[in-house]
DNA sequence: TCAACGCGCATTGTACACAATCATACTCCA
DNA sequence: TGGAGTATGATTGTGTACAATGCGCGTTGA
């Protein structure tokens, strides 16, 4: 026994970091639009050598971030704003359809506390009819929670998947908050409540509905709501 | 100057050739669902080094054909028939969703003969009332070309981009064809028939509606219809 | 002047060698 | 006998050198 960290995370492969980082630069704008990618310097700034730089690269073109022609290399794609609109609706189709299945497959015990409590949250936070930083951020987090409890009860990899795929694009990313009203997130929070409701009655369709209408309505205010 | 081949196709790199060729074992079942990869052996297999092989299953990774696990290589996906049933149901949404783009664009009068030719196509198989392979086979390419045409039409890359993801893999598969009867061929047609005449009349939500419950309705009798 | 050809450099693609990690089976001790 | 620790082989991750391709500039000829 050489030192006091016995077992520190195992260290991720460099590959994986640096597809991380390279997602957060692009959320960032670090990475602007259309920007051509240059292996050899990229992999400079970033510590490493092109081989685990490469499979990142190659990885995120897969994941629709990048574009790819053989023997030119990478470049940024260019998410601007009318294909922002166009995401979210791709997102709202497909968190629709895992609304859908969440209720005809019924919230386990677990999946259900998870959702109220995050409703809860919601509703604490439209108490407070206050809307500063602090509750921006209790509503995101709440928020994010439900919808991701919601995701896991439709038990369903694939569709979580390419949802996610979605997700990490610029426009419709989780993390991306905008200036929300008391009023706004009202409505989103009680909007919840409802989609919440259809999916314990076992209402898969309207659930669905809601959802969808749901993440339709978010774009014009932006954000995750 | 050497040869009489003077410009064939520049010959794309082993890595996306690599990719090809593992999409298609998978789709044929070549390699087995939960199959553990053993880079060294597929690469000689392959007859490439483990560097373009290495690239690929990276990609096919991300694409969500298989399972990485971090230090412990990969891992071939399994699809199993409720898995299809499920894949089925996103591909349904997210070509209803094209659908409602195409019908709220509008289709150009190229995109508009295109559909035309290929309902026309479909239609001409349904004379027939014969349902041998070669039947079979022109109304698979025909309906190919419908859905095709109906995407594109879409003008929505990361609609195109993620429905493709979604095609790709094993169950929703445009070449899985299963034995259709008359009776099915000619319902499919009439789809297409009602889907085209939502989309050219410019009924966004009702041309959703209908590709939806026409893509939900294959799975049924399988292939793509 | 301009277009076409060809050369040279920059960049990407591939192979290989080595380092790091994991899995298996063995040893040793209680 | 059983289990923890450890050595060994197998497999994955990374760096580096080199081959192949594409791009841009200069030259040349009409």
């Amino acid at each position: 026994m050489d030192g006091p960290a016995p077992n520190l995370p195992p260290l991720l492969p460099r590959a994986l970091r640096v597809a991380d980082t390279l997602r957060e630069k692009m959320l960032d704008g670090a990475l602007a639009d259309g920007e051509k990618i240059n292996e050899a310097r990229l992999a400079a700034e970033l510590g490493v050598s092109r081989t685990p730089l490469r499979t990142a690269l190659h990885a995120l073109a897969a994941e629709g971030l990048l574009d790819y022609a053989p023997n030119r290399g990478f470049t940024v794609r260019d998410f601007s704003a009318e294909l922002i609109d166009e995401a979210f609706e791709i997102r709202a189709a497909l968190e629709g359809l895992a609304c859908r299945f969440a209720a005809r497959h019924g919230l386990s015990p677990e999946a259900r506390g998870a959702a109220e409590a995050a409703l809860a949250e919601g509703e604490a936070v439209v108490e407070t009819k206050r809307c500063g930083a602090n509750e921006l951020e209790r509503y995101r987090a709440a928020n994010v929670a439900f919808h991701e409890t919601i995701l896991a009860a439709a038990g369903n990899r694939q569709l979580a998947d390419t949802l996610r795929l979605v997700l990490n694009r610029p426009g419709p990313s989780l993390r991306r908050i905008v200036a929300f009203t008391p009023i706004d997130i009202r409505r989103r929070v009680d909007d919840h409540r409802r989609i919440l409701e259809a999916i314990t009655t076992g209402d898969p369709w309207r659930a669905e509905l809601l959802m969808r209408e749901h993440v339709s309505g978010i774009r014009g205010g932006a954000g995750k709501g």
